[in-house]
DNA sequence: CAGAATCCAACACGATACTG
DNA sequence: CAGTATCGTGTTGGATTCTG
């Protein structure tokens, strides 16, 4: 990641969401804060993994990581105002895969 | 690609513009059709890269090929009209990495 | 010119085990 | 519970060469 220049913001934007799992994520975390364990089985990553693209979402600024001190641990990760803002952005082409490949995987 | 069952419309997008080069060549076809060669040069993706990405993208029906009967060999890449829509469901996130990823990257 | 074929490298991702 | 450590793997992309 972070290769070089981008060549526009699409791209730009890629690189943020590219992650196998990331718009997974956002997905989860659009309605409400998840435990990372809830986003494990929600998601369907390994713990590795999860980690890793959670790390990165949040060095990008798009989900907040909140550790309550608490034994057993508690962590928190919900998305900031940016990524709230990339949900949207994301919106139209959500609603471009579903009709135009959900759809059409589900006619066959 | 094409691994199972997708979980939003959003993931379903994902797979279909989830390719290293896919949104650039998207992008570059925006305007006008491009000749194989133009493309490379445009994109800079090495030609098994390109020609593997864009079959993926003819497969999606998201790039149409026009093969010319001539010598020297002539083929023009266009985007289809689902193309035109993907391209279109791609502008908000586009103009949201311009204002997020590659402002914040100029600004140091 | 537009690509196919071949070989190779990188890295993302996966499985499992372990820890504070 | 929320990760890290380690190792293994497979897909993706890169470099080069060849061809109709």
């Amino acid at each position: 990641m972070r290769p070089g220049a981008y060549h526009c913001g699409i791209d730009a934007a890629m690189d943020v969401i590219g992650g196998k799992w990331k718009v997974l994520i956002l997905w989860a975390l659009e309605d409400r804060p998840h435990r990372f364990g809830e986003l494990r089985r929600e998601v369907g990553a390994t713990e590795k993994v999860l980690a890793a693209q959670l790390r990165e979402l949040e060095v990008d600024g798009i989900v907040h990581r909140r550790v309550f001190d608490e034994v057993p641990p508690h962590v928190e990760y919900s998305l900031t105002e940016l990524g709230v803002s990339l949900n949207e952005a994301l919106a139209p082409l959500g609603e471009w895969g579903r009709r135009n490949v959900l759809a059409v995987k589900a006619a066959g």
